[in-house]
RNA sequence: GGUCCCUUCGUCUAGUGGUUAGGACACUGGGUUCUCAUCCCAGCAACACGGGUUCGACUCCCGUAGGGAUCACCA
């Protein structure tokens, strides 16, 4: 039977690093036994859904080059995707139910539920439903919530990342199956729609699992084979303390798009924590997760995001880009008084930022000298740990000889290179005072790449002029 | 509290009875005739605890502790 799994979230909001790996994986998956993904949007809860959510959802997951097979904009044999338009089919399965006298209507109002919850908790047990079930409930007519009626049994499955998990009986209750509002809710719709669509492996979030014994008991009601289940575990915010949320700051996968991160860095390093294919290799490409990845390889215990990793995983993709490519990747972040130059010379600049760049958004911070007059500050020589030994008339009758040199200079980087290298003769300073001044003189920049590939690529002119705007002001 | 799950350097992890417990991020030091970055080298640093089983446990079993998830007409 051919593969096919789903992603199927709620449009409740953005999608942050913890869904998006459950969406990779499960894409993953998939297209390594070359079978199909599946974006199913679960929109149940009309009071919860945000607009725009679902359109911000599918934007993220082809963000990060996760391409589903069908899905609610685009189509496919096992549709709707949507499952607000798949509420006949939800009736009629749950008709299903009723019929075998394994569904019942409940009648009691949200007062008297209110009341048997708090007994349980005065008597110290747990509620359950089913200890309530009506004798002769009436007869079901969509205005109140539809209840499936348990048959309560352990169970043991298994779960391709848990192993073995056994479960109590006493965990398994009435849920709800349907709302009164005429909508089911997630633990009927999903089992459903599975079914349906076909869904060989159900992969989601381990918050599921707690649930497991009421959706194993509802298969074997609805007659149901089980797909493969696999419960990710949760990857956990910076302090480790609990489930990474929107709540605690989780950024949003766009956001990450927008701060300069590559696709193939998000991806790399979601796929790698709480996973690895038991080598020393640390990076991914999606290319080869499509060979290497394994759902028995993927950890039991939540990870923690950690972001200087990110950081180190995205400058190593960004290094390994071609200058060409990152010219292309990087076009949206250029500083804005970049724009008049040509696209020659801002290639030239990238390829001395390339090393440098941390993110895309680095650009700007490490290239601004290029393009406009850097804003002059003193401190910059005055407070320099080699520069601040000498006296303002040191500086600029350094600055006047090296001025010299500079302009009797051919100009290309190992002309510039020779040049400073004399300079340091005629002057018998170390490099560390003579280049440290002349970097400061010509970028006012805290650091700046090698400085002859720095001046040459500044130009004989921008050289000379911002030498001469120091010396005059000293 | 009930139920289920988890526990190797600060972090992500390798490890399936015998290893100097390996790698990566971070951090520290050094090198690449200047800064920053890259790159290279070195260093720091871990088997939660207690019992078993065994000639021998990070590895198997049982407890304890700690952590997480879940107990909705949310998914």
């Amino acid at each position: 039977m051919a593969v096919r799994t789903r992603f199927a979230p709620s449009p409740t909001g953005y999608l942050h690093v913890g869904g998006i790996r459950t969406a990779l994986f499960a894409y993953l998956v998939a297209k390594q036994a070359n079978g199909a993904f599946i974006l199913r949007l679960e929109d149940t809860d009309k009071a919860r859904e945000v607009a725009g959510s679902a359109e911000h959802l599918t934007a993220s997951l082809k963000s990060l080059g996760i391409q589903y097979d069908e899905g609610p904009d685009i189509g496919g044999d096992y549709g709707p995707y949507k499952q607000s338009d798949r509420l006949d089919i939800y009736q009629t399965w749950a008709k299903k139910l009723i019929d075998e006298g394994r569904a019942y209507a409940d009648s009691y109002t949200a007062e008297e539920m209110q009341a048997f919850r708090e007994q349980a908790q005065k008597e110290k047990r747990a509620f359950r439903y089913r200890d309530h079930r009506p004798e002769n409930p009436p007869e079901w007519d969509g205005s109140t919530p539809l209840r499936f009626k348990c048959e309560p049994k352990s169970y043991t499955y298994h779960d391709e990342i848990f192993g073995d998990v056994t479960t109590s009986p006493e965990v398994v209750d009435d849920f709800i199956l349907m709302k009164s509002d005429g909508y089911p809710t997630y633990n009927f719709a999903h089992i459903v729609d599975d079914a349906e669509m076909s869904i060989t492996h159900v992969i989601r979030g381990q918050e599921f699992i707690s649930s497991m014994p009421n959706y194993l008991a509802l298969y074997e009601a609805l007659h149901l084979e089980t797909p493969v289940f696999a419960h990710m575990p949760h990857i956990m915010n910076e302090q480790g303390n609990k489930k990474l949320g929107k709540r605690d700051g989780a950024k949003d996968v766009l956001e990450y798009v927008r701060d300069g991160y590559l696709p193939e860095a998000l991806v790399s390093f979601i796929a790698t924590l709480g996973w690895n294919d038991g080598t020393e290799q640390e990076v991914f490409t999606m290319k080869e997760l499509l060979e290497k990845f394994s759902l028995d390889r993927v950890q039991k215990s939540g990870a923690r995001f950690d972001e200087k990793r990110l950081l180190w995983m995205n400058g190593h993709f960004i290094r390994e880009l071609s200058l060409d490519e990152l010219a292309n990747r990087i076009e949206f972040f250029w500083p804005p008084s970049a724009k008049k130059h040509s696209d020659s010379y801002k290639k030239e600049v990238l390829a001395l930022a390339q090393d440098r760049l941390k993110t895309l958004k680095d650009l700007p911070a490490l290239t601004s000298y290029f393009f406009e007059e850097p804003t002059t500050g003193m401190s910059l020589i005055h407070e320099n740990k080699q520069l601040k030994k000498l006296s303002d008339d040191e500086i600029r009758s350094l600055l006047q000889t090296a001025h010299g040199a500079l302009l009797e200079s051919e100009w290309t980087a190992e002309a510039i290179q020779r040049t400073l290298n004399q300079l340091l003769e005629t002057t018998g300073q170390k490099p560390g005072t003579l280049f440290s001044l002349i970097r400061i003189a010509t970028t006012w920049a805290p650091f700046s790449p090698q400085l002859n590939d720095t001046l040459a690529l500044l130009g004989k002119v921008k050289t000379l002029a911002r030498l001469t705007d120091v010396i005059e002001s000293l």
